[in-house]
DNA sequence: CAATAGCCCTGGTGGC
DNA sequence: TGCCACCAGGGCTATT
């Protein structure tokens, strides 16, 4: 469900909420979300240890325990992180429920769930090649980033053979962007999703570069995006849907030049963008 | 490598 | 109102 700026909002609400409280139990409801390790030992790891602080990377969140423990969650399609005051109402499809030293509780809840929740030791964390959390220690830069350059975009469009939607998709080359992001930047710098990322010109690469960025930063300043699913740690909703240029607009005027918004598949995924805007060039 | 399909799941929506 | 096919913000794996 989410995306970076969802979860970078997520987080942000998690800290002053987490920060220092020890976990004093854990209920596992559905313990097919633990990928790793097993239900006991994710368990004898994490109670009785205080949480130090809660951070996130691409669309992973990391809690970090005082005994080096490291909890590396992600949302996928439907999942939540809830913090839940004392006495507070239990969401209908929690999945695992830390409740903290101070009577609160920070619940993960997963309608779908097809979320992921792994425990590394801090060698594990090291060492990369512990087989666990593969997605995590393959994520390329951060928009928003030093690393995220004009020049790094378009390095990796030079060694693509492949159309520029799906390249962008790849965490190992961005890490954060996922559907709605990816097509609002295209929309943003008019470029075709279809678009071989091998023929993308320099004066669009700058183009997809701040717009890239800037759907990024926007998206967290309006706190996310929520179509159903989605909310911040206190379950509450973003603003960023009324203000997308291009997704879930099929049939809606296009807000540069309000030609209808299409809906066509790319890479297995729903994308939206303006056929008047983003043109394919007349020989690809 | 790139494209595609299948898979993990539930639930909201739109068509009939 | 009911039924049903389809679709969903993600990502891993296997196959061609």
């Amino acid at each position: 469900m989410p995306e970076m700026p969802e979860v970078e909002i997520i987080v942000r609400g998690l800290n002053p909420f987490v920060e220092g409280r020890t976990i004093t139990a854990i209920d596992i409801i559905q313990p097919t979300l633990i990928k790793y390790p097993d239900e006991n030992t994710f368990i004898e790891s994490l109670v009785n240890h205080r949480i130090i602080v809660a951070s996130r990377r691409g669309k992973y969140i990391r809690l970090d325990l005082d005994n080096d423990s490291k909890v590396i969650i992600h949302l996928r399609m439907t999942g939540k992180l809830l913090c839940t005051p004392a006495g507070g109402e239990i969401d209908k499809h929690a999945c695992i429920i830390f409740q903290l030293d101070n009577g609160t509780s920070l619940i993960y809840a997963d309608i779908r769930r097809l979320g992921t929740v792994e425990l590394l030791t801090a060698s594990e964390l090291t060492n990369k090649d512990c087989g666990f959390c593969k997605g995590y220690f393959t994520l390329g830069p951060e928009p928003l980033s030093q690393e995220f350059t004009p020049e790094y975009l378009r390095r990796i469009t030079q060694k693509n053979r492949g159309k520029i939607k799906p390249l962008l998709l790849k965490q190992n080359y961005l890490a954060g962007l996922g559907n709605i992001y990816v097509d609002e930047a295209l929309a943003i710098a008019k470029i075709h999703p279809e678009r071989m990322a091998l023929t993308i010109t320099n004066a669009e690469i700058s183009a997809l570069y701040k717009a890239i960025n800037k759907v990024i930063s926007d998206g967290i300043a309006d706190g996310g995006t929520t179509f159903r699913d989605y909310r911040n740690s206190s379950g509450e909703r973003g603003h960023h849907q009324e203000h997308l240029y291009v997704y879930n607009r099929k049939g809606e005027p296009c807000k540069f030049c309000h030609t209808p918004i299409e809906r066509i598949v790319v890479g297995g995924r729903g994308t939206h963008y303006c056929p008047q805007c983003q043109q394919l060039p007349i020989d690809e």
